[in-house]
Parts: structure tokens; sequence; C-alpha cells
DNA sequence: GCCAACGTTGGC
DNA sequence: GCCAACGTTGGC
């Protein structure tokens, strides 16, 4: 089993906005970077366990704790042309975006990015790395464990 | 709103 | 295959 995290602007879609969900599971679609792909087409695995992030909010950091409920098919919104993800290059006989889909496991308190800066058993986090910019990046198994514990 | 960093596109 | 231009992300 495998860890992440996953980024969401909570304008666009929050934690709370999955919890409010009948079955608090969502397909993460719109997902339109090649990296953040594979992660999800290639890595996840049912029951992977996820940290679900805010970004581009006055407070970033970790929200809530979510796992993967379905493995990776392709993502619908690419083939939608009233869709703000729609696609035009991808076709149904050969699909270029995928997503997964997550269930919320539970909300957490806010965990910040600086809470986050301010441990040295997390530097090496992608998501600390000046310039990251990916929305799903893998959590090493050590790391998990220690922010669990924060949390 | 600003700006740095990064990814993608497209001309050559 | 290179690289400049452009668009996007995301912290501040």
């Amino acid at each position: 089993m495998r860890y992440w995290l996953m980024k969401s602007e909570p304008s666009a879609f929050s934690i709370d906005t999955l919890a409010a969900l009948p079955e608090q599971t969502t397909a993460w679609d719109g997902v339109r970077n090649y990296q953040a792909r594979n992660f999800m087409r290639n890595q996840m695995q049912i029951g992977d366990q996820v940290f679900f992030y805010h970004s581009c909010c006055s407070t970033p950091g970790i929200v809530g704790i979510a796992e993967v409920s379905q493995l990776a098919y392709p993502d619908v919104t690419q083939f939608d042309p009233a869709s703000k993800y729609y696609d035009p290059k991808a076709t149904h006989e050969n699909p270029r975006w995928f997503n997964v889909e997550i269930r919320l496991l539970r909300k957490t308190r806010l965990l910040t990015l600086k809470e986050l800066r301010s441990y040295p058993e997390l530097t090496n986090m992608r998501i600390l790395q000046k310039g990251n910019r990916l929305s799903i990046t893998p959590i090493d198994p050590a790391e998990w464990k220690f922010i669990m514990a924060k949390l």
C-alpha cells in the first residue's frame, strides 16, 4: 500500500464538499498533468491512503484523510466539450486522462503548510520543495506515520 | 495581485 | 530535438 498527497483548491472542491457527498466519494477528475496522471493510472491501488490538502487559500495545509476507492479509468470530462477540462485530442479509443476515485475517511485538524515546514523529519517532502506544483505526490511511509501522529 | 517556477506548445 | 513563448500553479 502506498501513500499520497492530493491537492485541491477549496474554492473549487473542498474537504467539506467531499464530506457532504452521500458516499463521501468523488472522482478525482480534471487532472491535466502527465506526472500526476501516471501516479493515478500506474501506481494507485484501492486502499492507498491519501492526505487531502487545501492549496491556493489563505492557510494551505492538510485537512483530511481519504483512501483510493476505485482504480483509475478514463476521465469523462476530457470528452465533454462543455467541460473546462475538455481535451479535443482525446478520444474514447485513445483516452489521455485518467482518474481514480477517493473516499473520505475523516476530516482532520488543519495541519498547515507552515507547520509541515517546521518539522526536520519532513524536509524531503515533495510538497515542501521550492517550485513544486505537482497536484499529486507520493508520501514516504515514514513521513506518513510522522504526520499521522500529529493529526 | 504579484511573481517565481514549472509544464506544454509549436515553429524551426 | 531545441528553445522561446505562453499558460498555469500556488505561496505570499
